[in-house]
DNA sequence: ATGATATATAATAATATTCATATATTTGTT
DNA sequence: AACAAATATATGAATATTATTATATATCAT
């Protein structure tokens, strides 16, 4: 089991929502939680894509994840990417 | 000249400051400013390592450079970066 | 002008990421 | 049990990133 330094945590994290479609579901889920279905649909990416956007963003422990029968939702769950969030809202 | 949107642009800034070396670069600037060869002397890096990095963090505007003689100091530039390195460096 | 120091750039091989397509799972309904 | 809907996973090709090595440029001192 490979041990990560903060600095690499850290970075994992940035590298992890900097991507455009990862950054606009965080935004997104900031303002609401959704599942996968509202997410595609809204961004117009196939359900496959959007998946595997969340499955990082799982890994990296910046969403967690609730079972609502067969629908998924998803929320932020790591709070330092909340307050960068909160930051990019302020800043538009 | 390609157009980008805003969370296109922010994406990119996130993801450039997404690397161990460029985060722990800023993080060292945030304290105070450096040139090249106090950075890889620091980090125990190559010159080339440190002065692409830095390329890279120059090229999306995350930091600046003064000439200094032979030397160029570097320095955040970017509002919006030095807000989170200030919520990481809460964090500690 | 020559040499030394600091930095930048080029080229490239190794590795990682991304997106699309196809397929598999899971859950609820009939 | 069979089906449909929602989601997840596997695979692979195209692309991007990374680190290394070698080379180039710029500035200062002699």
């Amino acid at each position: 089991m490979e041990v990560k330094s903060y600095i690499e945590d850290l970075s994992e994290i940035l590298k992890a929502i900097g991507h455009p479609v990862r950054l606009t579901i965080v935004l997104g889920l900031a303002k609401k939680n959704s599942c996968v279905k509202e997410i595609w649909d809204c961004l117009g990416l196939p359900q496959a894509t959007v998946s595997q956007h969340l499955s990082v963003l799982k890994n990296k422990k910046i969403v967690g994840m609730r079972k609502l029968g067969v629908r998924r939702e998803y929320f932020i769950s790591n709070p330092f990417v909340e307050k960068i969030v909160k930051a990019i809202l302020l800043e538009e």
